[in-house]
DNA sequence: CCAACTATTCTATATATGTCAATACATATT
DNA sequence: AATATGTATTGACATATATAGAATAGTTGG
């Protein structure tokens, strides 16, 4: 019995809001390498980029699972800090020329997904309100 | 290593355009209960319906699987066709009441989804064309 | 009978996701 | 000095999902 992604919109009271959907975790590698073509970062301040961006509900260890993952594909690389700052060594990671291929790929398949969310919501709307 | 889901964008030559992204996938449950909403009829339509949404690549198997996913989860209901026609017996799905509550939810979210993937490009172009 | 098309299901295997706990350093509080 | 709090990252386990290909089956036309 499926729970999680498949069955997600079944939500009600208890996590609406608090759970996100399939689409936005489908949306986290791309914001990522966003947010790193901007400029270099560790993780923990992507986590609070990643609220701006609209994407509230992830939770940090699949977003670094996820950096980990990117930079094994060798699309991002990360050093140790060098400067000391409040807490322990932290992970920067930075954009490599494959990433930034990556990137614009990834780019051309969010206008093609805005394209599919367009017509799928037309369609739903025609039948409904179609004011 | 990630290779499907995650690492997607990184298909060159090969299968850019003919394998899809997470987020195609991502959205093949809320296209299926559109398009369930707009009339009952069986998965082998639904396949078509899915090129005219942009959904070109996803195996039959995907389908018909979400299809029983769906209605164990009582979203769709199915029962099998009367009327003969060509081959074999064919399911016909239709929304249940459920389906159509969980069908606004996902109108929802396809509008959160489209925010976010705004924001992202817009984000994104900020950076290089800027024009 | 065989090919081609319609239609659906099953199985094996690979990947992804969610969650929780663990680790660790720094700074401020008691 | 022990403890709490905030910053930062990693690991492991269970479960959910995805992909592909083969299997099954009825219908129509040659």
């Amino acid at each position: 019995m499926p729970r999680h992604r498949r069955g997600w919109a079944m939500g009600r009271e208890n996590n609406m809001g608090e759970r996100h959907s399939p689409v936005t975790i489908s949306l986290l590698e791309p914001a990522l390498l966003i947010l790193l073509s901007e400029h270099p970062q560790h993780g923990y301040t992507l986590l609070a980029e990643l609220q701006t961006l609209g994407m509230r509900t992830i939770h940090p260890s699949v977003v670094y699972r996820t950096l980990r993952d990117m930079e094994l594909l060798e699309w991002i690389q990360s050093d140790w800090d060098t400067d000391q700052t409040q807490g322990p060594p932290r992970r920067i990671y930075r954009l490599t020329s494959q990433g930034e291929f990556v990137l614009t790929s990834w780019l051309n398949e969010l206008e093609n997904s805005q394209e599919m969310i367009k017509n799928m919501l037309a369609r739903a709307n025609r039948q409904n309100g179609e004011k």
